[in-house]
DNA sequence: ATTGACAAGTGACATTGTGTCATATATAAT
DNA sequence: ATTATATATGACACAATGTCACTTGTCAAT
């Protein structure tokens, strides 16, 4: 977390970091990224921007919990919206994330972040389904059409639709293909709610 | 691709060089690889080291790819022995990596690598199911009790399994829980299959 | 055995970047 | 006006990278 001064300091003047945070994260490779570049950019002292960050970390991580939770917001309202079936619940989150990172102003943001979550690490959007992250998937998901004979069932569910939403994802970045892989996602949603709904056939 | 000169290294000096290179990714953060480090282990000086490597991602990318050229030998061998049925398969190509993860010489090197691919990145192990790589899949997996109408079908299937597969491995890195981790991909798996067999039942 | 030409090995160096700290400046409090 | 407290600064010590002019080794041709 940035620091008590970096939260006090003029608004005008927090967004030029943030901005110039955001401009070294699209240009350089994450592991590449340079507090020298940051610090010119938004015209402030090398010694100003440890007085606002703990650490390269410490920034990087400030900035990417920043635009999940907006995304995680946009997520919410749009779920609002949904009819609580299941694959549409999927399909709607997938929409929100690529909608960022088409149409929003952070977009190139959004992208650079999707594309180096990895395979070990938290996840931010979609949280690994715990069981204190259910009830936020409850909240949005019919239950009553699912196979599930128990909370634990209805875990390996959604843990299942989080993994074809992140690797929908993923791939969507890869390829930049975004009808096909759109597609490609609703076939796999359709295939697998076949297997999850009582009788089951093959509609999405 | 190390150069020439690396390859024409007698056997001892070149794998006195990759143990350095590998005690370094298992001991650093994979951002924090630093090669003066490994010169220092290795014994050889700093000039040598760019004489062998490009740089060093051409030396991280040429350790991970030859350990996952030995991962996939390794799943190749044991796919030999698999029925064929889909969940099998993809069953078998979990524990093979868990299995370098836990039981081999190299276990460090292959947690990390797995720990740290990312979702926008190639991914080794099980290459994306695009078309060349089909006939991989096709080698070892029985179509014949799949609900595919096409060869598009088949790789769409395929994807959900290695999605799903990928997320296994990430979150058994994750809790470490192997028995745990084990049984949810196997509930994962049967739940999956109930929807792409034909008739379907709900047995693993 | 000597030469010479090419391959391999070396470490000092220029460059770039990090995080710190003593000092300077601004703001508030009495 | 004076003191105290918070904020800002950039020079500095340190660490790591990749390069390059130079040394050393190898080996075929004479």
């Amino acid at each position: 977390m940035p620091t008590e001064t970096f939260f006090k300091l003029p608004n005008e003047k927090k967004n030029k970091i943030l901005e110039a945070v955001k401009k070294e994260i699209v240009t350089a490779k994450i592991e590449e990224i340079s507090i020298k570049n940051i610090v010119e950019e938004a015209e402030i002292a090398r010694g100003s921007f440890y007085q606002y960050f703990q650490s390269k970390e410490d920034m990087i991580v400030y900035l990417i919990e920043k635009q999940m939770e907006q995304l995680k917001q946009k997520i919410e309202k749009e779920l609002q919206k949904c009819d609580g079936e299941i694959t549409n619940v999927f399909l709607t989150i997938y929409d929100c994330i690529i909608h960022q990172m088409v149409k929003n102003k952070d977009k190139k943001v959004y992208a650079k972040i999707f594309a180096n979550i990895k395979a070990g690490e938290e996840n931010y959007f979609l949280k690994p389904p715990k069981e204190e992250n259910n009830h936020f998937y409850e909240k949005y998901i019919h239950k009553e059409n699912l196979k599930i004979s128990s909370e634990e069932d209805f875990r390996i569910i959604i843990s299942i639709f989080h993994a074809i939403t992140s690797y929908s994802v993923g791939h969507t970045i890869k390829t930049k293909d975004f009808e096909k892989e759109r597609q490609n996602l609703i076939k796999r949603l359709s295939y697998i709610k076949t297997g999850i709904e009582k009788g089951g056939s093959n509609i999405c």
